[in-house]
DNA sequence: TGCTGAGCCGAACGTTGTTCGGCAGTCAGC
DNA sequence: GCTGACTGCCGAACAACGTTCGGCTCAGCA
């Protein structure tokens, strides 16, 4: 991870999309240089994909929540099963795993209030290891895409 | 948004690099078919762009959090205002604006634990208009980049 | 000094992006 | 039913691009 990797990384995280002679010229190098410092980059597990960013109400998807999710027995088995089972919903769009007094916080989206409700009490509620869990909505989601390298420590 | 549109954009959520001409092969259209759809789409807004999805910790980020703000108080001034300072912070991934008990809720990174209490006790808790927040640690972060459409509502 | 390896470059060639004219299908108005 | 206008798709053509590969430079080392 060089100044030359980071300078592409951070092109790739602006616009994915754009071709490797344009990267190329941006960050200085021969067109060959970069294409193959992006291989290396894949292969290394740096660059884990290239994903387009789509308008959630254009995927029906109008409503936003945070689901804060306590379950027990806190074991490995059942932590491993509700993320699986979480993250294979269609509502969800992202599962954290938590310490602290939750234990799960899972990021989903509905069309609409009522099928955001549906699912919480069709769905997530019918798993017998939820011992709890807390609905809040999100009025807005500001999400970086291109978050900067930090400074090593 | 018909049936095209939806093979193109699941195409380019999976894949935000692969060539129009997969694309336009892979749906079953003609290559100039395929791009034309893809500059209207980003024309309406419903592709907001392409990024690369990179590794956290090749960008010094081994550490991340939810922080759930409370701020005071609750008039639009104050919420934008803190919404563009928290969103300009580079430890900072993404801001929820919250309904419920918490105004907001920041997904944030760090190099390590202590310069995640560094940034909490130096960066955020400085601004006045916060009357309390709660770090909660992520041990795992499942993201989905390729939601589905879900049924018209 | 000479050797070795790593990294970058530039040329070459097959592939792709992009534009544009034309054609088929659809629909409104008559 | 006929006409005309419109929309969306196709295929050809050319400029631009991706990808490979041989060779060059330079640092490190003995």
């Amino acid at each position: 991870m060089d100044e030359l990797d980071s300078a592409i990384v951070r092109e790739l995280q602006r616009d994915a999309r754009q071709s490797n002679r344009d990267i190329a010229r941006k960050v200085g190098v021969a067109p060959s240089t970069s294409l193959e410092r992006i291989r290396l980059l894949r292969e290394r597990g740096v660059i884990r994909g290239y994903h387009a960013d789509i308008a959630p109400s254009a995927l029906n998807r109008g409503v936003q929540a945070l689901v804060s999710v306590q379950v027990r027995p806190l074991s490995r088995g059942v932590i491993d099963a509700f993320k699986a089972f979480a993250a294979q919903l269609p509502e969800v769009l992202s599962v954290f795993v938590m310490a602290g007094s939750d234990d799960f916080v899972i990021h989903v989206s509905a069309q609409d209030n009522e099928h955001l409700h549906a699912f919480l009490v069709d769905r997530l509620s019918q798993r017998k290891e939820i011992v709890g869990f807390r609905t809040s909505i999100i009025f807005q989601h500001l999400a970086k895409h291109d978050p900067a390298p930090l400074p090593a420590p």
